[in-house]
DNA sequence: GTTCTAGAAC
DNA sequence: GTTCTAGAAC
């Protein structure tokens, strides 16, 4: 057997390698390789035949047991092989053995699991074959039962290699006495599955090429649902072994995972694991939890964990043969998917962009069909009110003022004021004492980014009605409070509707950081500045970036930063300062004689 | 838009 | 331990 040794890079010229574990598969492949020759520019132990012509090409290496560090009692059989080949190569042995091992690092081929025939290599490596290097997917520290998840892989290899054209799978463990390996390693053979298409590997999957000559053109990572870095084993390895720009290519793809599921991400060509590997394609793939120190915990129940970890095998294997298909993009651009979407000019839309996220995980095609049929008919429900009225991309809960506009005598107990075209509402769930809505009931106006000069006279009207109503609620209410009037930059809900909001912002209703934002940062457009905007440009200012509702949060009075919600609402209740002098100007606040612009007592 | 909840932050 | 946030799901 073959002891620890270095692995050396491997030459162009290779386009295959062969790895052999004892006489009788050295005796075979000299004897199947007979023009075998040691390669003078490559590390001793390498040999092979050029590949000038021939499209394949094999190599016999063998590392050579550093002779200082006997680590068993066995005979290193490289040495008989060495000599049986050439005896150039044995006088490079004893420069090689006078190499380090540190540099390329270490990896105990003696532990390589390997099956099939010998005249095919376990291990052989070429750049040319695509290769999936995937690791036993919650075994580890989701505690599935090896012997139930040894029987799904092998099961659902063999479903998948009739697939693969001559791409290839590998599944790889740390562990050189993994016994998740020898379990599938054991079916496999059972099986007689094709040792060349699909076979075991023992070693760390981040440096599979560099420390252990087998090129993977695409990973798979063990991930967390919240596809974030950290952990532990292969999920922690492969975000650190990838780098930022992977991290930021997974959430561009998607920001969490089911599962069962898994995501294709194209590695960036700035990774590491990029250059240094080759990897091209990162997949990743939530199996079922049955560890209950982790969230998701499915007990026992191996009737649900099998299939969950069927259909996380299926997606990972689905997500592989997509990138060799080319289709790896599985996500459309929101204009391919949905041409003629009435985006702002910004190009935002939150609803749609988080709902292509949700949807850009990789689901196998059972998956895809075993999808509720309950939520499909929503979802239909939504596309057809979508279709039917040309708004495409809201979500199904996003029509519900639209419906109000359209038949406010369906909501009578709702409304406070119908005229031929505008409603005013009470917002359903107020973020302040006083928070009413005034719906345009114009089809075809959804928000802010679709008004254009034509809609000037509208604007206006909304805005004197919901002045209107401010006064009255100042008038007949509470004199004391202060109105701002205005629009959100990208609304959550469909057709135009402007918020007439009490600047007290004291209401339970008022939860996140995204609310407090919508309304006092620029994301919250004031009805004035919106109505010249139209006026002087033909269409009005949209502030829409993301990083206005995720921005710190500072009270809208003396501007003070506050670093949670419930802190800064409890400043809120007391900040007496005046208001900001940019609102106190053009009538953007709505109030009694002598209640904003000075200090109080 | 809200609710639920895992896990981060304290 | 509790509080709070943020993302998925609806």
């Amino acid at each position: 057997m073959l002891q620890k040794k270095e692995l050396p890079k491997l030459s162009e010229g290779f386009s295959r390698i062969m790895f052999c574990h004892n006489d009788a598969e050295i005796q075979d492949a000299v004897k199947t390789y007979s023009s075998l020759e040691p390669f003078d520019d490559l590390p001793r132990g390498c040999f092979g035949q050029r590949s000038h012509e021939a499209k394949v090409q094999v190599g016999i290496m063998k590392f050579l047991k550093k002779a200082d560090a006997p680590s068993s009692g066995r005979t290193p059989k490289v040495d008989r092989v060495q000599r049986h080949l050439s005896p150039q190569s044995s006088d490079k042995k004893d420069q090689s053995s006078e190499r380090k091992d540190g540099g390329l690092g270490l990896i105990n081929f003696s532990e390589k699991e390997e099956m099939g025939s010998k005249e095919t290599a376990a291990c052989s490596s070429s750049n040319d074959i695509p290769t999936l290097a995937f690791p036993s997917i919650s075994t580890a520290d989701f505690q599935f039962n090896l012997d139930k998840a040894s029987d799904i892989i092998v099961e659902k290899v063999e479903e998948c290699l009739g697939k693969l054209g001559n791409a290839r799978l590998v599944l790889v463990d740390l562990s050189h006495g993994s016994k998740i390996l020898s379990l599938v390693k054991a079916k496999a053979e059972k099986k007689n599955i094709d040792s060349s298409k699909f076979f075991t590997f023992v070693g760390n999957i981040v440096h599979l090429f560099t420390k252990g000559g087998l090129r993977c053109s695409v990973i798979a990572n063990a991930a967390n649902w919240r596809l974030k870095p950290g952990g532990g084993g292969v999920n922690a390895a492969i975000f650190n072994a990838a780098g930022a720009d992977f991290e930021a290519a997974t959430k561009d793809r998607a920001k969490s995972l089911q599962p069962g599921h898994a995501v294709v991400v194209p590695l960036p060509s700035t990774s590491p694991l990029h250059i240094r590997e080759g990897v091209t394609h990162v997949i990743h793939v939530l199996g079922p939890n049955m560890n209950p120190q982790r969230p998701n915990c499915l007990g026992n129940d191996y009737n649900e964990g099998c299939k969950l970890l069927c259909k996380a095998y299926s997606s990972l294997f689905d997500g592989f043969m997509s990138i060799l298909n080319k289709q790896e993009n599985i996500i459309p651009e929101p204009s391919k998917m949905l041409p003629g979407s009435d985006c702002g000019p910004d190009g935002s839309n939150q609803n749609f962009d988080q709902k292509n996220k949700r949807d850009g995980e990789f689901l196998s095609e059972n998956s895809k069909k075993s999808r509720s049929s309950q939520n499909d008919a929503r979802v239909e429900e939504a596309n057809k009110d979508n279709e039917r009225t040309g708004a495409k991309g809201w979500g199904s809960w996003a029509h519900a003022l639209y419906q109000i506009a359209m038949h406010p005598e369906r909501h009578k107990d709702d409304t406070f004021e119908v005229s031929e075209d505008v409603v005013v509402i009470k917002d359903v769930y107020p973020k302040a004492q006083r928070h009413l809505l005034v719906l345009a009931r114009t089809e075809n106006l959804d928000r802010l980014s679709d008004v254009r000069q034509e809609h000037l006279d509208l604007l206006r009207r909304m805005h004197a009605v919901g002045l209107k109503w401010a006064e009255k609620l100042l008038q007949e209410d509470d004199a004391s409070l202060v109105f701002r009037l205005g629009y959100h930059s990208v609304p959550s809900m469909r057709q135009l509707h402007l918020h007439v909001i009490s600047q007290d912002f004291n209401s339970p209703h008022l939860k996140n950081k995204k609310h407090w934002n919508s309304f006092n940062t620029a994301f919250f457009r004031d009805s004035v500045d919106v109505i010249e905007e139209v006026s002087s440009k033909g269409k009005a200012t949209i502030k829409g970036d993301e990083g206005l509702l995720s921005m710190e949060l500072r009270c809208h009075r003396c501007r003070s930063a506050h670093p949670n919600i419930p802190r800064l609402k409890s400043h809120i209740t007391n900040c007496k300062a005046a208001f900001p002098a940019a609102l106190l100007q053009n009538g953007r606040l709505v109030h009694r004689p002598g209640e904003v612009g000075t200090v109080k007592p």
